[in-house]
DNA sequence: CTAGTTTATGACCATTTGGTCAATAATTCA
DNA sequence: TGAATTATTGACCAAATGGTCATAAACTAG
């Protein structure tokens, strides 16, 4: 019924995400999105609106993409130690790597947004509640009960968030294992 | 043998390391601090420098006053156990009353700008380590080796950042509560 | 008092910021 | 073909940004 769109929304979206994660919502200008997704000032703002509706749009796509595959993991095989001991690697490994500065972008979000902006706020806590669940569902079957298994979720959330802080601040990779050791020794 | 300054240095730096540790780096403005400071811009540029400098400044004196804080009270009565509680009942306790946003400054630069500024990285993770090793110590006289003592702190440490992630992102008090727990349970 | 030194003041600046908009270009439906 | 609708383009904008500087003021040693 009229002009299609020339670009991809969800490549785009990829990288706009990918610039907000490197630098944070501060950091970040309208000139890097528009250098990123490919696009014209007017078109971003047309398909997308104002640099905080990227910005919740870029916390939707890391949602649905690195946290669901976090998620996925954590509903695959093995034991629930196993795959908790796999979330943590994953820091370790790219603390090791060194390439991306990233991080988490929840964390980041959180730290930089989530108290000042009550939509930004409203999305990480439903992306947390997320990912404390799937742990919880993942530790249901050695544990003795729900609440157990919410209270240890809960603990695990906090601890790899915590990772993440290090990471970030420089902190050896050992304290990161050390960290991961002390979780898994708490699950049955 | 000059002009002496007509402001208490001391308090100033309070002063400005308050709106950093509110807003962040970036959407901190030399107007805000020029504001929160009292002097005017030409005078905060003549006795602390750029604004890169001034973050600096707040984040020594976050270490000199509140993180110090932190350690002289790990380094008072009471076994390590109430102490490590302590220090998770002061993140329960600041999100309870949620009036000062900031949640840990500490925290906030490590994520914000630690990743891309080396001198913010490395006062952070000098920072860390004083906080590790104060913990350590608290944990020493319960605790079989250092090695153990080590391995514990780091994971304390983790958990506590940990949940100064969560609590900023608005997740439930009872998540800080078990996290805490959970810690607890892991002091001899 | 004077010379020398540091501090305070606020006007000033180039650049960058997030954001808008009128004109033009594609497309579909009738 | 032409009307209707949506996309693209890039020039444009006011406001805010971090930062400088010449001048005036306050102090001390001689």
């Amino acid at each position: 019924m009229a002009r299609p769109r020339e670009f991809n929304e969800e490549q785009v979206i990829e990288n706009l995400m990918k610039v907000f994660w490197d630098k944070g919502y501060e950091a970040t200008t309208m000139s890097d999105l528009v250098n990123a997704s490919g696009l014209l000032k007017g078109s971003l703002y047309g398909a997308f609106g104002d640099k905080h509706a990227l910005y919740m749009a870029a916390l939707r796509h890391y949602d649905r993409t690195r946290i669901q595959a976090g998620i996925d993991m954590l509903n695959g095989e093995g034991t629930a130690r196993q795959k908790i001991a796999r979330l943590f690697d994953n820091v370790i490994e790219s603390t090791k790597r060194g390439l991306f500065a990233g991080g988490c972008l929840l964390c980041n979000a959180s730290l930089e947004m989530a108290a000042t902006d009550r939509d930004i706020k409203n999305e990480v806590k439903t992306t947390i509640r997320r990912l404390k669940v799937a742990i919880m569902e993942a530790l249901q079957p050695q544990v003795e009960n729900e609440d157990q298994a919410a209270s240890l979720a809960a603990f695990i959330v906090s601890a790899y968030f915590g990772t993440r802080v290090l990471a970030k601040g420089g902190a050896p990779a050992a304290m990161i294992g050390d960290t991961r050791d002390h979780c898994l020794q708490l699950i049955p």
